[in-house]
DNA sequence: TATCTGTTATAGCTCATCTATATCAGATAG
DNA sequence: CTATCTGATATAGATGAGCTATAACAGATA
């Protein structure tokens, strides 16, 4: 997994790692199981702070999309086939969908691109799975 | 337009009332041309600070949501039938897209009730729209 | 004139973010 | 056993964001 920040970025670090590792978890290239990169290693690797890798895996640690362990080292728990998501969780994360699509609205982009878009982005996870995991 | 703010929310304040004013645009319940009440009467119905309250305003203002007169005030600037999205915005709203939809994805929510959601939040823009302007 | 508006400036507080060191313990390779 | 990797934890400092508190100024309006 290749991982490029921007430091110019309003969005903090560790949060563009955890994003970062959220979506290659999603395009599947990353899957139930695979490792991480130690945090020395990755702060190493992308020229942070220790601490700063350090919070970028607590905090996936805490949304429950990795274990850490001191003997295996980081490693992903979540993947889109894990199972059905917490209780509240999709109502809750329908309210940050909702201000995001309000946002696009309001700009002036119809409905129908919005949609075409959601479709798109969801199709290019599927698509990355199964060229990753071809059916048997 | 009644706004209700979670000061125990890790989301700015100023970034929540944003954030609704855009979820009432695209609601229909605020229209091109509508008047927004003055920082300082928003500030003290809300019990905050008028500067964080300008703040929210300067930030619409700098998303060319809103227009501020010394005059009239704060009024609504854009709507979603005030044209077509300025370049390049939609690409960069499908990066924003991208990360929340994938953060759905991980934790277990299907593709299906994703588009389903979408589907949703944007018919309910559009339900509000209509009912407030009925065809003629 | 009195009062509303937006605009601007300054200052202080709290907390988030990031960095810098340092130490400790368990696991592992030599 | 020793050296070295790992995670976990503590402390401290620098910088900036977020919020509040006053204050002052200018234009519009009643």
């Amino acid at each position: 997994m290749l991982l490029t920040l921007d430091l110019d970025s309003e969005v903090p670090i560790y949060q563009q790692i955890r994003d970062r590792v959220v979506e290659a978890i999603a395009d599947g290239e990353l899957t139930e199981g695979s490792a991480l990169p130690s945090t020395r290693q990755l702060a190493a690797d992308l020229a942070i702070n220790f601490h700063t890798a350090n919070k970028a895996y607590d905090l996936l640690r805490q949304e429950g999309i990795i274990r850490i362990n001191r003997k295996s080292g980081a490693v992903v728990r979540r993947d889109p086939g894990s199972g059905p998501p917490a209780p509240g969780y999709a109502d809750d994360w329908q309210g940050r969908l909702r201000t995001l699509l309000a946002e696009a609205t309001v700009h002036g982009v119809p409905g129908e691109e919005l949609i075409q878009r959601c479709g798109g982005v969801l199709t290019s996870f599927h698509d990355q799975r199964t060229t990753k995991e071809p059916s048997v």
